[in-house]
DNA sequence: ATTCTTTATTAAATCGATTTAGCTAAATTA
DNA sequence: TAATTTAGCTAAATCGATTTAATAAAGAAT
């Protein structure tokens, strides 16, 4: 059984691929065909169960109808919720979603970007790699549409969707002070990227701002590709000393959360009378842990949506200059029993 | 900046764009096209940074190099995870993916098959929703490459790639029975589906195997877009008869495993001393929950590696008739802390 | 009777690649 | 010298749609 195409159509009634594209793209009245042609058009098509052939319709007019996505790891629950959520959204308009996870590889990232390109996808929403700043320039220098997401890059104008992070990390690291807690360590990664930069900045701003010290050997930051032994050498370090021991812990993601909780319960820390955790990153394991776990939640449903919107009205009208879209959204911070002694 | 096309080479080099399309396709010597020449092609098209158009090329040899994965909802851990290994397989051979999310709604499902089968993807791997069999029938007669996975249907001959559902089943009940489990529930999901059918079989057949009766009271069969209040209500009904209470529960998916024990934490009853648990999946919450939870862990890089290489080799050369491809996989149980009384 | 409109339709160009079939000039062989 | 081979390259068809420009036939206006 091969595929129909429009030219079978017009084969078989006898008429022109014209008319049976302009028919089935509901054109007819404007062009002023039959009535009766049209209808057997409609129905020979609907009998030979006729699709368009959207590589063909691609070629033709420029447009896929497809959107590229670009993140860290879509096996990431942070990604993979907020993937459905621009799927869902991308959906509503007709749109489908391609995703490529970069393992924050610039390298791959560069070359996912790349690929997509070539005609491929429409637009980006792209979560972009420390070092891939080249590769966005280029993209708007090709005039490609995009949006980037939980990051972006100071030094390029682009359309953002990200969140508050500062002020979240800095809310989550207030409340562990107000819970009394002295001696306050954070442990985040992927040093020199804006997001968790920012994580750093509220912590430490809390921090002063309570003239509290900043102790840097409270601070442990770690590469992306971190196994668990580095998240355990980290507390290790920071509850060595008895006299200087930590009392709480801020992690700036959920996978060093979910990490750092495992080393936690394997040196039989009690969370949170020994140390007690905030994490980023509202995930179901932190809602059936024992203790539950204090979470920072980023408002997912919000930057699916505002970063579909936003690549949608970027791809609308490619002529006319648009505005830049740069959106913070605010996170939400949930009180569990893993932060209150 | 307009993007650079075979005949932009061609004309600057003053030679036809099949010469420069041999070249760049690394079929130089076999047409014999002078070096000299050839060398002028790949600097030119280096400096203009051509790439050629993906949707051009499709057009031409209808190939996409891109697969398409359907399966229930990106978000939940399970598919996060598989789509990740799918994608990181696909990668290793020059294939994208494209994924939906189908919420286990046929109807999802057979419009996202549709739309993608018009060219947009070469092939695809499927976790069929119960009632797409019409559809997957559709996808044979079609002659399109695919493989399912997770589940498949009895009554339709195709390559799959599943887990032995039965078996995992059956070791975790009868884990539960060793430990001296009494009365063991089972709350699982998606009636009628092959793998849920089959996980109960496996604690049906534990059951008779120790001589225990089957209580049909004790098994609880959520609809797959249950809330939380549909998986308290099953706990409760299961524990409000103080004398008939169960004192252990499988749960078949981390979806309600997840739910069934937040909502044992809100009933205040002790894991594992008044209700011991095994579930499904072995998600990163399992891993840091308190008790940790003992879990039925698939082989999601293996289930991936395996659909790939399944669907590569029916893509490949389509006119052989190729042998069907079954592959049953076997899972891992990880005792943990919520069994064992 | 001639020109202008309107109706109903189509031929052909186009998107950007791949691929088949063929062509010219030089070199080799008979 | 004529016939054949080889080297080096190209024209044109093709994939399946969309879209522009054109056209034939019929009716209306002058």
């Amino acid at each position: 059984m091969k595929k129909t195409s429009l030219n079978d159509i017009a084969q078989q009634l006898g008429v022109s691929k014209t008319l049976v594209s302009l028919v089935l793209n509901g054109k007819g009245k404007e062009y002023r065909i039959s009535q009766d042609v049209q209808k057997r058009v409609v129905m020979l098509a609907k009998e030979l169960n006729y699709k368009p052939n959207q590589i063909a319709k691609g070629l033709r007019t420029g447009k896929t109808n497809t959107i590229g996505l670009i993140i860290a790891d879509i096996a990431n629950p942070f990604f993979g919720k907020l993937g459905r959520e621009i799927e869902r959204e991308a959906a509503k308009h007709g749109y489908r979603v391609m995703f490529c996870s970069s393992d924050e590889k610039a390298v791959n990232a560069t070359q996912q970007i790349e690929m997509l390109q070539q005609g491929q996808v429409d637009g980006f929403i792209i979560s972009p790699p420390n070092g891939s700043e080249e590769q966005i320039k280029q993209l708007k220098k090709s005039k490609t549409p995009f949006v980037l997401i939980d990051r972006y890059f100071t030094e390029i104008e682009s359309n953002w969707v990200v969140v508050d992070n500062l002020k979240a990390s800095y809310q989550g690291t207030e409340h562990l002070i107000k819970n009394g807690c002295k001696r306050i360590a954070c442990i985040t990664t992927i040093p020199g990227m804006l997001t968790m930069d920012n994580r750093l900045k509220g912590y430490k701003k809390a921090l002063t701002d309570a003239s509290m010290e900043i102790d840097e050997n409270l601070i442990k930051i770690l590469p992306f590709s971190h196994e668990i032994t580095d998240v355990m050498n980290a507390i290790k370090e920071l509850t060595s000393v008895e006299e200087s021991k930590v009392d709480a812990i801020l992690f700036t993601t959920s996978k060093v959360g979910v990490r750092g909780i495992q080393c936690l319960h394997s040196l039989n820390l009690k969370i949170p009378e020994d140390i007690a955790v905030v994490s980023f990153d509202d995930i179901d394991a932190y809602k059936i842990s024992r203790p539950t776990i204090t979470a920072i939640a980023q408002p997912l449903v919000e930057i699916g949506w505002h970063s579909v919107k936003v690549l949608l009205e970027e791809m609308a009208d490619k002529r006319k200059k648009k505005e830049l879209r740069q959106i913070t959204l605010e996170t939400k911070f949930v009180i569990r029993n893993s932060s209150v002694k």
